[in-house]
DNA sequence: GATACAATCTACAGCCACTAGAGGTTCAAG
DNA sequence: CTTGAACCTCTAGTGGCTGTAGATTGTATC
């Protein structure tokens, strides 16, 4: 069989061996043997599972989110309406922060443009953080 | 004189009184007195200190960013280039995660869009999750 | 079989920017 | 003078890892 050892296993899924040992910890993924020595052997479906929670992960899923997917994928004759929703929420928290950053972006460049590269005293930049009205009622 | 207590302030600044406290450890902000017992006095001018603090954090800057920002506040005869920068740099950041955050967007919507609301076996959320290589590349 | 050295083990501390709670003290209104 | 809200300090927890120390194990070479 083709065991591999942590290191190997976060090799193939660009993971840190610690953040492996973390996943284990808070149950996300287990190690189906381990060597005499203690040292954790994974099987290629290991990987799979590291990857897929790897990817979740970069889309924003926090872990509580991330079991639940983990859940749904173990369990394929099941409705995916739950993954769907999952999905759904995700996607509006994305919408949400990408319009903040959107008004904040609008504000930094403000007050980058405005800034006459002078003395602090007539910082636009220094000036806008010291009072919330310059904002134009944004945030 | 318009000596006002913790939770007064953490009021006028919408702030909770634990995080005053916590600025107050960091070193950014400290009551210009105690009473007897021992209860920290602000005066106006931290209210504006705080107000400030606040605003900074609600723009994503970072502690050490505002730390330097409030120095250049407190010197007002200096050049205003180094506020300059850090609102630069930090606008940089913004540009960055937002087109993070859009590419995230692009990759949420199409997995929810194809989801044909059947199994999780043939669920597009569980597939795209499972496979990095479904994403178009965008990551 | 000995040796060297990389990889792994456990356990714990630290990161950021707070937030929450316990258990006790002080202040201000009535 | 009593009540009760507000305050005090101290400690621990959040999320999602990351880093370190010191010991042990696995493997390649001689």
């Amino acid at each position: 069989m083709a065991a591999i050892a942590i290191g190997k296993l976060a090799e193939v899924a660009s993971t840190k061996v610690q953040t492996i040992r973390y996943y284990e910890e808070i149950g996300l993924i287990q190690p189906f043997a381990r060597t005499e020595g203690g040292h954790r052997l994974y099987g290629p479906e290991d990987a799979s599972r590291l990857k897929f929670i790897r990817h979740s992960r970069e889309l924003g899923f926090g872990i509580d989110e991330i079991r639940g997917l983990l859940e749904l994928s173990d369990h394929p004759e099941t409705s995916c309406s739950a993954a769907d929703a999952i999905a759904r929420a995700q996607l509006e928290q994305v919408e949400i922060r990408l319009e903040k950053l959107k008004a904040l972006r609008k504000e930094l460049k403000r007050m980058v443009e405005e800034c006459g590269h002078g003395r602090v005293s007539q910082c636009k930049v220094i000036e806008v953080l010291r009072d919330h009205r310059h904002c134009g009622g944004e945030h």
